[in-house]
Order: C-alpha cells, then structure tokens, then sequence
DNA sequence: TCTGGGGTCCTAGGACCC
DNA sequence: TCTGGGGTCCTAGGACCC
C-alpha cells in the first residue's frame, strides 16, 4: 500500500458489445450479444441491455438466445476492430504514465507517480475525469470505469464499484472502510471455489476475512494463497505496474461443433492447432521444451498428458509428433469435445540455435548416462562413442524430435532429442508405451528414419 | 441447444541427486 | 538394520482471471 492514491485501474464498460454499437448505429440502445454463435458458444460480452434480461458473460449463447428477447444482436466478433480500440485506448493511458500494464484487450493498470501529476485526491479524480472524457473522444463513444488507490487492489475494486461509466477514488486512510463491507469475491483470486470453503466457517465479507488468522486462512486454502488473501483483507498490497511481462506458454485449442471420434479427424486437428502454435512461437521467436495435449471428452471431463523434450522446439511438425503420441495414450471411447495443443517451458531462443545448444549440453549427460548402463546390462560390446565437447565442425544430422526411427538391433522408436553429433531415441515395444532411451551418434549409418505410424487409424 | 479460448499460478507426488 | 533430508525437475490437476 502506497501513501498517494497513485494507481489507477481502468475497465472499459461491455468492451465488444460497445464497439458493436458504436460501428453499427442501429444496434444503439438494443441488446447485443458478442460470443460463440454456434451450438456450443458462450457469451464474451453483453451489453448492458441485454444483461437487464439476465444476460452474462461466459453463459452459453443458448441460454442468452432463450433470456433475451426478439431483436437482441447475437455476433460473433470482430476482434481486429476491438484491437484497434484497445490500442487507441493504451496510447492514451501511456500519456499519462511510461507504467502501464495492460491486463488484457480491454482492462490496464496506471501508476501515475511515474507521471507528472498532482496525486491529490482532488488531483487524481480530476485527472480520471479529464482521462474518461478524452477517451470517449478518442474511441468514438466507448465508456470506461475508473479506479484509483493506493494498491492494484484497490483500484481495480475501485473501478468495480460505479459501472458503466464510473469513477472510484479510493482516498488514503479510508481502505478499510471500503473493503470490509465487500463479499469475499470481490478480492482477485477469490472464485467459487475459493468463496464456498470460506462460507463454511462463515466468511462472507472481506471484513469477516479480516478476523480469520494467517494460520487458519492458510489452512483453509493453502500456504500462497491463505498468505495473499491474509494481506490483502489488510489492504496490505505493494504489487508493482508491470508493463511488459514475457509470455510463460503459448497454446491453442478447438471445441468441435459434434465431438470427434474419427481418428483421421482427430490427426488432422492436432496438425492444425499445432500449426497454430508453432507459428506463434516463431513469430516471437521463442521455442519450448513442454508440449502439453488438452483433451475435453464428450462428458466434459479434461485431462493434460504433457512431455518436455531436451531440446526446445518451435516447428509445427515436431509439435503435432509429440501431440499426436500423447493422443495415442488416451482413452477417445466415446468420442472427444474438445483437443488443444501448448508449448511451454519457454526459452527466449528460436530452436535450432547452435550456441545455446552447445552452451546447454546438461539434459543430454543425463541422457547419456541412462544409455550407458543399458548398455552395459545388454553386454554392448561396442560403447557408445561419446565426446565430452561438441566435435568442432558442422552439424550434418537432421534429426527431430518426435521423428519415426528404426535400427536393425534394437527395433522401431522415436526421436526424443537431439545434440550437435549425438541423437537420444526412445525405442518402444506396445505403441505409445515408453521404452528404453538410448543415445547414438547422430551419424550412426544403422539408424534410419522411418514412415511414421499411421495416427489416422485407431 | 449446457458449459469458449487464452493465459497464470499453485500444489502434490515421484524421481533423482548430493 | 526404524524411516534422512533438502533441492530440483517433471507430470497432472485445479483454481482463477479476462
């Protein structure tokens, strides 16, 4: 907690919705519905029209069809038109203050005391005053909340209080009085979850939340997070603005009009989606060592089956290998709903860096260190040639990881990473089961890329 | 015609290492 | 000859956010 009210949350009121209607006059003053219009959508935004008939975000567009009368708008968004906006709208907030952290398209933190300003209560309410009538302005009608204390958390809770259109100044001294009237779920990181196991001993108020000790509430709800909700029923927050944090993942996922069953379908969306990903990674040029599959089955039920990999990767093809094994190892009885796709574990450089894989040799001594005992176990009288350092000169070898390999010795298997002269296969016996993991000089003559397994068939 | 898509953070158990 | 004990990595799941 600051001494000034320097933060400022801004929220901008039913964001989709609202640039529905600004572009679209004839969608004024009706209710507009931004979503999934398929069978299985859900809502992103409703206006404030269409939320006076119950309307919510993250309904299913079914339910807002039945709730919202004849004439209401269901769209399906622009989201290049809401980008649009929402940079006009950072722009003007970066007037204010180099500290800005946009929290998502539609939603960022301000600290004015890296700015010039009068950071007054009357100062800053007049400060929001001037930045809500620029912005409506600049947006051509698109109305925002506003929020300012002296913690994220109060600003945000802030700009909460007064919506649409709204203008919260939380002043110094008085944090308390504004939190502890508010249920629990206005704190961030207070969901359902969260807020049943606190109704059970009777917490409902932050001020309720107060009287609980550190000990009970971490009891109740574990050690990070009983810490956090502790300090902040205490308006006890010195989080800073952040402007640019890097991304930790980056994944993709699809739910199916019908779930899928057929498997020619089901390698066909995993090759999409990891296509979408990879392309991501490479356009920001990072790469990741963990590809992570979703899967939702026809009962909803959601599982992850993850790998990380020695080696970081970026390449659509070696990300639908890793994707479609981890698939192979699922139960798809009764068919799928959803699949999705991720890469985490993230490293700043693109795959394929020769620097940094010479500077990051540490997984593969492991690796070789497996290799040596099996082979010692099966009486190999030929040791795997390992150098200690990269052999100097060129790498010649193609290999990837998740490539379909056969040697003549020790049968059919897969790459699981690779080295500048060194390749680390994990030989399988059932299809998808984990077999031995041995590593082999990459120009081995005796091991040869093989057709991959046809993942078109069950 | 129930329940999107893209993220972050935390927890817990097992493996492995020193 | 009762069962060590941290630390790190990996995997899986869950809660939460917009």
């Amino acid at each position: 907690m600051r001494r000034e009210p320097s933060i400022l949350h801004l929220d901008l009121d039913a964001f989709f919705a609202a640039v529905e209607q600004r572009d679209k006059p004839s969608l004024r003053g009706r209710p507009v519905v931004v979503g999934g219009t398929g069978g299985r959508g859900v809502v992103a935004t409703a206006s404030y029209e269409a939320r006076a008939f119950g309307a919510r975000s993250a309904m299913p567009t079914a339910e807002a069809r039945r709730l919202c009368p004849p004439g209401t708008a269901f769209l399906g968004g622009r989201f290049a038109a809401y980008r649009r906006t929402s940079e006009v709208v950072m722009a003007l907030l970066r007037e204010l203050s180099p500290l800005v952290e946009p929290v998502s398209i539609d939603e960022a933190y301000v600290d004015l005391a890296a700015g010039d300003h009068d950071l007054s209560v009357a100062g800053v309410t007049a400060l929001a005053t001037d930045l809500k009538a620029r912005l409506a302005v600049a947006t051509g009608g698109v109305t925002g909340s506003v929020g300012i204390g002296t913690s994220k958390s109060l600003a945000k809770i802030g700009s909460e209080l007064r919506k649409p259109d709204g203008l919260t100044v939380v002043a110094p001294g008085q944090e308390l009085d504004v939190l502890h009237p508010l249920p629990v779920r206005s704190l961030g990181g207070v969901g359902p979850a969260t807020a049943e196991r606190l109704a059970q001993v009777s917490v409902k108020t932050i001020g309720d939340l107060h009287r609980l000790s550190l000990v009970d509430l971490t009891s109740l709800v574990g050690q990070a997070h009983g810490a956090g909700l502790y300090r902040l029923a205490r308006a006890d927050d010195d989080r800073p603005v952040i402007t640019d944090r890097e991304a930790k993942s980056v994944s993709a996922e699809e739910t199916f009009a019908r779930d899928l069953t057929d498997p020619a379908r089901l390698a066909a969306e995993i090759d999409a989606l990891a296509h979408r990903v990879g392309t991501r990674l490479q356009r920001s040029g990072t790469s990741g060592r963990t590809v992570t599959l979703k899967v939702r089955r026809y009962d909803f039920s959601t599982l992850t089956r993850s790998q990380t990999l020695p080696h970081a990767v970026d390449d659509p093809r070696q990300i639908a290998e890793i994707a479609h094994r981890l698939l192979a190892a699922v139960d798809r009885s009764g068919g799928l709903r959803l699949l999705g796709v991720g890469v985490s574990g993230l490293s700043p450089y693109a795959q394929g860096d020769l620097l940094a894989e010479a500077l990051a040799p540490a997984e593969d001594a492991a690796v070789e260190d497996a290799a040596v005992e099996d082979a010692a176990v099966d009486e190999d009288p030929e040791p795997v040639p390992v150098p200690a350092d990269p052999a100097p000169g060129p790498a010649v070898v193609a290999w990837y990881p998740g490539q379909d390999v056969v040697h003549p010795d020790l049968g059919a298997g897969w790459v699981w990473g690779s080295g500048l002269n060194r390749v680390t296969v994990r030989f399988e016996g059932p299809r998808t089961a984990p077999g031995p993991v041995r590593t082999l000089a990459a120009d081995d003559p005796a091991l040869q890329p093989a057709d991959p397994p046809d993942w078109t068939t069950p």
